[in-house]
DNA sequence: AGCACGCCGACT
DNA sequence: GTCGGCGTGCTC
């Protein structure tokens, strides 16, 4: 028997199956989807590879065909299922075929927990420096060194000890002996969520809740496999409709997988799954070591866990018997894979379902063009959850012109209306919400002399201003002190315009020195516990304005808020990239859902330049329908998604010139090609973020009709470029992307 | 990706 | 006459 074989090197070239002889001793252990240890090479290097075919003879010379060494310790292997998924990956996305399997794999790597570890003095700085003239007299030059170190700063990490200062751990050890030093270790990562069960709120179904799941139960019992997408505003219920559908697939004996956006995986929202199913139920998340998320799979293996819940890798959760899967807040770009292969899980969910003959739902308050684009024609069953449960009506937007307000004399970055709304809600003792976008979260520094702006020396950014007196960069991490002299023109009037989270919250405190602020960014959320701990300080009336970017718009209950002010929409809206639109009206009707969750209504603000801009239009009417028409005609007549397909080609390099050669290289190689007529194509240009940690990025973007048009393209491209052996500069690919590069 | 084979320059 | 540079090609 001979085994086809896929090596775990990620080369175009070694992309294909290399067949290996299945020595008798392993003759009925080797299977499809098996690890295996396998020589390769000249040397006959032991990696290892996965199966993905067995047969009986074999097309190759069969004196070179070498055998099996082994099946790899500690491996699960994949199901069949798993390996068409990573398939279909592999040519929808264009990755290499490891990669692919290598994400839809189980696989343990290492078992070991990642843990922190510090060295913290146990002597006052007197005795540790007389300990260090006593290390020197007996030339201990290491233990001086690290001894004089613990001087200045009595805590330091184990890793720069043993690193940048070069001592080895012998020297730590001898210390902890004499009870200078302690080691001290912590987990970096969270422990996975505690079960504690709550009361079970088993709640009696909605008329409209109850149709969804008595139509979905109907087309499963007469064995019709649709996918259905459900439109239901904010606080409408989709939840309850959710664990119906997987109740019943658990009385049938079958499994269930629920993706939901990583932002959302909070212990609040988990709590109620747990109630209703205790320890069937299972939660992957991106936190948790490899280790962990493989003990996971073992369990599911071992048949205890019948529910997954997490981020878009739960989808490749091994089960046997899988029966529905469930993708909340649909629209969520996180759904999409950043790095190779760039897959977006709703398709490969769709492929999954396709295998395993599950029905796949999905649920968003603002769908996606792409699904609501489908369930229009009929390729998804469409359902509508119009009422929010409590009763509540929707919340009362408006729509703040600021140039009005600079006409009237308001300089301040908030109008008058909201002005006013804050006011009155901090006197009421209810909370507010403010958003900042994502971009321009910072203020940039500039002089105010000749104009020039300082930026990073790296990347293609503004170095931004922070309190400490450094200037920031967001993306590469580079920072400089402030200085006043302008490195130009050398006037002394450098000056930092703050217009981020942080300026709006100086702003509240000096207009409303009595209200109490929470801000949430990504400068006061570095570690996971930090963003949780501010959530939860919110949630229980600590204070009463949170003040964030996006990160606060998405999935989170509070109840006690009643005013969600959107300070600058116009950031949302002229990103130049054709989603701008639908992400601008998703993030105002999402940061709205915010607003009045609890007893009392709600109001919005959407201060912005552009009030007839019709995703604010659109977001004040709350009206959904209207906004995908419109921007579904202007996809239709630029023939952007999900309409037609586009493919990003992105090229990037250290060399400003070669890597703009090289990209009109490939710009050629696109025009000379026979489909040249079918397809559209744009740039080559910079991208976005032309440069980013010193290294130049292009763009080229193609536009088919024909999803199977931009695989060739890819692929001549692929293959064209291989030819020049590039080093130094590297292309890459992403099908229908969420963003522009 | 890694390793061997192979064909040219500066050294004992 | 030899050691070693890394260019080209192959890996079941």
């Amino acid at each position: 028997m001979y085994a086809e074989v896929i090596i775990d090197i990620s080369h175009e070239k070694l992309d294909r199956p290399f067949t290996y002889k299945i020595p008798a001793r392993l003759e009925n252990l080797v299977e499809e989807g098996s690890r295996v240890d396998i020589p390769f090479g000249a040397g006959n290097k032991i990696i290892t590879g996965y199966v993905i075919r067995l047969t009986d003879k074999c097309s190759y010379d069969p004196s070179k065909i070498k055998e099996i060494t082994d099946i790899s310790k500690g491996s699960v292997k994949a199901d069949a299922n798993l390996i068409k998924l990573a398939t279909f990956i592999r040519k929808t996305y264009g990755s290499t075929q490891i990669n692919a399997l290598k994400t839809v794999m189980p696989v343990k790597k290492c078992v070991k927990r990642e843990v922190n570890r510090r060295v913290v003095s146990k002597m006052d700085s007197n005795k540790l420096l007389c300990l260090a003239e006593e290390a020197s007299k007996k030339h201990k030059n290491a233990q001086e060194r690290l001894l004089r170190e613990l001087i200045k700063y009595p805590d330091i990490s184990y890793t720069f000890i043993t690193g940048k200062m070069n001592v080895s751990a012998q020297t730590i050890n001898s210390l902890v002996k004499n009870d200078v030093i302690e080691v001290i270790s912590e987990n970096v990562y969270r422990n996975p969520i505690k079960v504690d069960r709550p009361e079970d709120t088993k709640n009696i179904l909605s008329d409209e809740q109850m149709k969804i799941v008595n139509d979905v139960n109907a087309d499963i019992a007469a064995n019709k496999r649709e996918t259905y997408l459900i439109h239901g505003i904010t606080g409408s219920g989709k939840t309850e409709v959710y664990m119906h559908l997987i109740e019943d697939r658990i009385k049938e004996g079958k499994q269930a997988i629920m993706l939901i956006p990583e932002i959302a995986l909070t212990y609040q929202n988990l709590m109620r799954f747990y109630a209703r199913f205790g320890n069937m139920v299972s939660v992957i998340h991106s936190k948790m070591t490899a280790g962990e998320r493989y003990d996971q799979f073992l369990k599911v293996k071992e048949g205890q866990v019948r529910i997954m819940i997490g981020p878009r890798s739960a989808l490749f959760t091994p089960f046997d018997n899988l029966g529905i899967v469930i993708i909340d807040e649909e629209h969520e770009s996180s759904y999409k894979a950043e790095n190779m292969p760039k897959y977006h899980a709703r398709e490969v969910a769709e492929k999954l379902c396709e295998l395993t003959n599950s029905v796949l739902v999905l649920g968003s308050a603002t769908p996606s063009l792409e699904s609501y684009y489908r369930a229009k024609q009929g390729i998804y069953k469409l359902y509508k959850l119009n009422s929010r449960l409590t009763g509540n009506t929707l919340p009362t937007v408006y729509v703040e012109d600021m140039r009005e307000e600079l006409k009237n004399g308001n300089k301040s970055v908030f109008s008058k209306r909201l002005h006013d709304l804050i006011k009155d809600r901090l006197e009421k003792h209810e909370q507010i919400m403010l958003f900042l976008n994502r971009r321009g979260v910072s203020g940039f520094v500039s002089c105010r002399e000749c104009g020039e702006v300082i930026k990073c020396p790296h990347c293609d950014v503004s170095l931004s201003y922070h309190k400490d007196g450094m200037l920031k960069c967001h993306y590469c991490g580079y920072e400089k002190p402030f200085s006043k002299i302008c490195p130009k023109c050398g006037s002394e009037k450098v000056r930092g315009f703050k217009a981020g989270t942080q300026m709006i919250e100086d702003f509240v405190r000096k207009e409303f020195p009595y209200a109490l602020t929470l801000r949430m960014d990504a400068d006061s959320t570095k570690k996971q516990e930090d963003y949780e701990s501010i959530l939860s300080r919110f949630s229980n009336r600590e204070a009463d304005i949170l003040i964030g970017t996006q990160m606060i718009v998405k999935g989170h209950d509070f109840k006690g808020v009643t005013l969600v002010g959107i300070v600058a929409a116009d950031m949302a809206l002229n990103s130049e990239d054709y989603r701008a639109g639908e992400r601008a009206f998703q993030q105002f009707v999402q940061a709205g859902g915010r607003a009045g969750r609890g007893d009392n209504p709600g109001e919005v603000v959407i201060q912005t330049y552009q009030p007839d801009h019709y995703a604010v239009n659109y977001a004040k009417m709350q009206d959904y329908e209207a906004f995908y028409e419109d921007e579904i005609k202007y996809r239709e007549m630029l023939m952007y998604p999900p309409v037609g397909n586009l493919l990003g080609v992105q090229i990037t390099g250290e060399d400003e010139k070669r890597v703009i050669k090289l990209s009109s290289v490939i710009s050629d190689m696109i025009d000379k090609m026979p489909i040249r007529k079918d397809i559209g194509k744009i740039g080559p240009a910079n991208a976005t973020l032309s440069k980013k940690c010193d290294i130049y990025r292009r763009v080229i973007y193609i536009k088919s009709i024909d999803y199977d048009k931009l695989i060739l393209v890819k692929d001549t491209i692929e293959t064209e470029t291989d030819k020049f052996n590039l080093t130094k500069e590297t292309v890459m690919f992403d099908f229908n992307p969420m963003s522009g590069f």
